[in-house]
DNA sequence: TCGAGGACCGGATCAATGGTCCGGTACTCG
DNA sequence: CGAGTACCGGACCATTGATCCGGTCCTCGA
């Protein structure tokens, strides 16, 4: 009798977790499945994002999810807006409104880069908390600088267009497609040279192309333009220590993404 | 005799096809599936693309399209290439290079908005002949116009950035998210008034926003960059027939400051 | 103390999709 | 006329997003 199997309905209760122990962490909340989602995107890529993957790595079935979420679009635009916390929004400050704004580009920037999944979901509506966040304080500075009416617009649109497509840009050709990729296009100029006589040898492959410093530059005819249209009368072409310093910041990192 | 049915061996004679009628185009190629492809994407969106449904509307099996084409993303890098053969390449002029690359671009703008799927295709390699022919006119025309070293990476890297950036943003807003997307949004800022208060009334959605003009002065303050760079002694504003208008006079005044 | 209700979980299952296998058909060329 | 080749497509498979429905556990009031 004591070794016999009396089949409790589900399973034997030795072998069934104890209660609610196995669960050590809440319960599963929408914010571990994001979080989770993020972690999953940085290391496999976007394409690997399946729900019962992301299940699987969470200790649990992949319905659940849905109880939480309703949609895999759901999970997307979570964690692409989730990402965004780590843009720090600059003091507002009324004096130097490029270097505030320029900060702001190039963290955004930066967080694109570190998570390159990111560039392919941007072309879905983004209004979450925190990006809305920071496109506020993106008008707001502007208005303060003294930039209304359809220069506010426009400036606002050339400054978030520019990031975005950079990003885009970059995470296609560094992170996105392998060096494998990259190889072979370099490959495909030199093979048309004379078909692509100028791509081959200056274009976005040669060898000094830099993406941080090429981002920089555009960067700061942008502010110059929308400098001048506030008509200050600084000159419109001025040495920018600001975006100079905020390449810089691009570049650094990467090793802790401190959330 | 004349009705004698004498049975040919998979079928009638006449009720078969007679022979090579039944496909009147030639047998299916490569170009027309690109072709076939691209008017469904036009019609019903990127995510409706499958190849069964493509290969309905062929009139031809699914399986088939695999032996003119190999994956499915062979057929969306083509059609991608494809669009941008609309974008026809100015005539090289030593002259006004301002006025090629204004073409240009906005040709390439007006391509990517006339096909909203294709911004969601952006964030993949673009090698194709039509997209290497036109990049290799705006390497050239920027060195041409003494755009040298990082200069001409950074201003080539700038403008296609930038609308590529934009593209995606526009088509996301309007034609990619149907109005009920934008009306949403729309409440949604008004809601959160006090959360958001600039983006609420001065926002994307304000108003007075006008994706074409604004395109046009954040593409007038890359080319006056630009410009400076090339150590011309005017200053940085050049005439530009089209684009400027608005930002002019804002600067012109005080000109005489700096350089 | 108990039992009803709700929060939470997951196995079985469905439809759609990208892609492959393999056997056909029709045309061509020697 | 027979073999080779370009081309076609039905049957089939694995994966994936999503749903149904039945379970388990906790809470809270009577």
């Amino acid at each position: 009798m004591l070794g016999t199997k009396h089949s409790g309905s589900p399973g034997d209760v030795w072998l069934r977790p104890p209660a609610r122990a196995a669960r050590e962490a809440p319960p599963l909340s929408r914010d571990r499945i994001v979080a989770e989602a993020i972690a999953l995107l940085d290391e496999e890529g976007a394409d690997r994002l399946t729900m019962r993957r992301l299940a699987e790595r969470l200790g649990t079935g992949s319905t659940t999810l849905y109880w939480h979420v309703k949609t895999k679009n759901d999970v997307l635009d979570l964690a692409l807006d989730a990402i965004f916390a780590a843009v720090e929004i600059p003091r507002a400050d009324g004096q130097d409104w490029r270097a505030g704004i320029a900060a702001l580009i190039s963290g955004w920037r930066a967080v694109l880069l570190e998570h390159p999944w990111s560039a392919a979901l941007l072309g879905r509506p983004m209004l979450g908390p925190n990006v809305l966040a920071r496109s506020e304080f993106l008008y707001a500075t502007l208005l303060g600088a003294g930039v209304t009416g359809p220069h506010l617009t426009a400036a606002a649109y050339g400054l978030s267009n520019y990031v975005i497509g950079s990003a885009l840009m970059q995470a296609t050709w560094t992170a996105g497609g392998e060096q494998a990729t990259r190889a072979a296009a370099q490959d495909r100029f030199r093979a048309d040279r004379e078909r692509y006589p100028v791509l081959a040898t200056h274009g976005p492959l040669a060898a000094d192309s830099d993406w941080d410093s090429s981002f920089a530059l555009g960067l700061t005819w942008l502010l110059d333009g929308i400098h001048a249209t506030v008509g200050a009368s600084m000159p419109a072409c001025a040495t920018d220590e600001a975006s100079v310093s905020a390449a810089r910041h691009a570049r650094r990192g990467r090793g802790s993404s401190g959330e």
